[in-house]
DNA sequence: TTGTAGGCGTTATCAT
DNA sequence: ATGATAACGCCTACAA
C-alpha cells in the first residue's frame, strides 16, 4: 500500500528541507510560526506519524521497558504488571512482557534478548532456581536500570521493591497467638528463596517473642497447591501432639489444609485457626473466608515503575534504591474466634 | 561506561570491513570459513550484541507485537497473554502489553502509539464502549496484521479468534433443563457486546428448543461482581413466579446469587441450580463448587498468536481468518442434582 | 571472497 | 530562520 510518509515527503511538498520539518514538528524555537503552521498542516494531510524506531536508533533510547517474571497468569504477577503498565504508559514507555517459567536458562536468554532490543530498563522478579548473577551484572554494565520486585538478588547497583515478608509473617503469627492458639504450624514453599525464608523467620520470631516453643515438626515444606496442602495437613494432624493453628506461606496450601480439616470434623476457627499469604481473590469468596497477608502487588508494580523513572531522570547518578512495602493482614473468618 | 561494540569495532580489529563482519555473523555463504571463525571469536571477546533497533529500522520489522486489552489482572486476560507470549517468544517476537481500561479514547491513543513504534502486528480485545472503527482501519491500511480475540469488530481484513459463546450458553442451559430445572433465569452483562448477546441468544434458543417459554422478567442485566449478583438474585426471588435455576454470563454474579440464595434458606442444587461463565479459578475452590463454561483463554491466546504468525508468513497474501473455539461446560456441584 | 556505498527515518551541529 | 550534512548500527546490492 502507500509507503509510510516521512519528514522528507513533507519537506518535498513544501520545498523545504527535512531538518526544518523536524524542527517544526518538535516545537523548536528557531523556526517561524508560518512554516511551522504549514508543516503541521501538510503533516496532517499526509497522515504523518513519527517513526519511533528511527528516533530510538538515533537517541539510543527505545522507550521500551522489559518486565520479566516467572508467569503472568497468576494473581500476584498480573497485578504487578498492571501497576507497572499504568505508571509507565502515561510516560510514553511501552512494557514488554516475558515469562521465565521459573527456568534460569530461559531467564538468561530473555535478558540477552531484551538487551539486544535496547530496552531502557528491566523490571523483574527472578526465577526460583536462579543461582547465577552474571546476567544481572550484564544489565548494569550496560548502564541500564535494573529493578527487582518481590524476589530479588542483592547486587550492587540493582534496586529492589519488596514486601516486608518478615513482618507480614510476624503479624500473622502474633494474630494467631492472640486468638488463643498455642501450637502453630507453618507451611513454607522454598526457603532457598528470600521471601519464604523471611516468612519463616517472622513466624519463628513471633513464637519466641511470645514464649512459645518453636517446634521443628510443625514446619513443613510443600508446593503451593491445594493437594499439597491437604496432604501436609494430614501429616500435621497425625503427629502425636498436633497443632491447633496454621500460618501458611501459600493461600492455596492453606485452602487445602482447611478442606482436610473440615473433612475430618475439625471446626474452623473454633478448633483450629488458619492464616494464609498473598490474599488471593478466592480467600474472600469462600463461605469460610480465609485470613491472609496482602502483598499489595499493584502498589509494588507502581513503585517499581517509579523507581525506574527516577533512575532515568537521575541520568548517570546511579543510586540503588531499596523500597520495602508493608504488608497488611486481612483478618477473616478462618482465624476470627473472638468477638 | 564502555560504549556498545558494533560490527565496525570487530572490523577494525581484524582489518576487514563491516560488511564482511555482517556476513560472518549472519551465516552468509559468500564468506570463507577462516574469516568467519575469526569474526566470531573477536565478536565473543568484545561481547558483541546485535542492535535490534538498527536491524528493525533497516528491515522495517521491529519483531514486536502489540497486545491491547481492557485490563491485565483478570484471570481470562492474563491467561490469554500467557498463551500469546508462549507462542511468540520462541519465534523471536517481543510482546508489548497495553491496557485500555475499557476506554475508547485510550484505545485509540494506544494503537496510535503502537503503530508509531512500528509493531509488526496487533492482537487485541476491544474496549466495551468502543464504537469507532477508524483506528482499526488505520492498522490494516498500514498493512499490518490485526487479530481480535474474544471481543471483536467485524472489519474487512481483520482476523479473529473467539469463543462460541452461543453454543456455550446453549449447552449450559440445556444442562440445567436436563437437571429438571423448568424456570431458568439469565444474568447478562452488556448485550451491546457480541459475546454477551450471543450468550443470551444461546440461552434463549435452548429454552425454545425444549418447549420452555422464554420469560422476559427472568433476564437481568448487571455488572460482573458479587454484590450485583446478590441484588439481582433478590430481584428474581421476589417475582411472583420466581425461577428455580440461573445461567449467569458472569461467575462473580453467579457467586453473588448463590450467596443470596443460601442466606435465604434455598438449597443448591436441590432447590435451585446455578451455572456460571468463564470458569474462574474460585469456582473450583468453593465448598459448593460452581458449574461454569470454560473459555480456554490459554488456547485462545496461542491461537491468536498462531494466526498472526501465519499472516506474517503469507507476506502480502492478506487472508482474514476467523477461528471459533469450542467452549466446554464444567459441571460441578451447583448444578448436579442427578447421580 | 571481500570492499564500497547507500539507505532505513530522525535529530543535531554546523553553516548560511 | 533555514539548509546541508553527519550520525545512530545494520544490511545488501553492486563492484572489484
Amino acid at each position: 500500500m502507500s509507503k509510510k510518509t516521512t519528514i522528507y515527503d513533507i519537506a518535498k511538498v513544501l520545498n523545504i528541507t527535512a531538518a526544518t520539518v523536524s524542527r517544526a514538528l518538535n516545537d523548536n524555537p528557531r523556526i517561524s510560526e508560518d512554516t511551522k503552521k504549514m508543516v503541521l498542516e501538510v503533516a496532517a494531510q499526509l497522515n504523518y506519524k513519527q517513526n519511533k524506531l528511527a528516533l530510538a536508533l538515533k537517541s539510543g533510547k527505545s522507550k521500551n521497558v522489559g518486565v520479566v517474571l516467572p508467569i503472568v497468569n497468576r494473581n500476584f504477577f498480573s497485578n504487578v504488571i498492571r501497576g507497572i503498565e499504568e505508571e509507565l504508559n502515561p510516560m510514553g514507555y511501552n512494557v514488554i512482557i516475558s515469562q521465565t517459567h521459573e527456568d534460569e536458562k530461559k531467564e538468561i536468554v530473555i535478558i540477552q534478548n531484551l538487551l539486544n532490543a535496547q530496552v531502557d530498563g528491566i523490571i523483574m522478579s527472578i526465577a526460583r532456581q536462579t543461582k547465577s548473577t552474571e546476567h544481572f551484572k550484564q544489565i548494569l554494565k550496560k548502564n541500564i536500570p535494573l529493578i527487582f520486585f518481590d524476589r530479588k538478588k542483592d547486587i550492587k547497583g540493582a534496586s529492589s521493591v519488596t514486601l516486608n515478608d518478615y513482618s507480614g509473617a510476624y503479624e500473622a503469627t502474633q494474630h494467631l497467638i492472640e486468638q488463643g492458639c498455642t501450637k502453630i504450624a507453618h507451611f513454607t514453599v522454598d526457603r532457598s528463596l528470600e521471601i519464604y525464608e523471611n516468612r519463616f523467620e517472622g513466624y519463628k520470631q513471633a513464637l519466641l517473642d511470645n514464649g512459645i516453643g518453636f517446634n521443628d515438626s510443625y514446619v513443613l515444606g510443600l508446593e503451593s497447591n491445594i493437594d499439597a496442602g491437604r496432604e501436609a495437613a494430614k501429616t500435621l494432624m497425625e503427629l502425636a501432639d498436633p497443632p491447633n493453628a496454621l500460618f501458611s506461606a501459600s493461600d492455596l496450601a492453606a485452602l487445602g489444609a482447611i478442606q482436610y480439616l473440615k473433612d475430618n470434623g475439625i471446626r474452623i476457627p473454633e478448633d483450629f485457626c488458619v492464616v494464609g499469604f498473598s490474599n488471593e481473590p478466592f480467600t474472600q469468596f469462600m463461605e469460610l473466608t480465609i485470613s491472609s497477608v496482602d502483598q499489595s502487588p499493584l502498589l509494588m508494580g507502581k513503585t517499581a515503575a517509579k523507581v525506574f523513572l527516577e533512575q532515568m531522570d537521575a541520568a548517570n547518578v546511579k543510586i540503588e534504591k531499596r523500597v520495602v512495602l508493608s504488608p497488611s493482614l486481612k483478618i477473616r473468618k478462618s482465624s476470627s474466634r473472638l468477638n
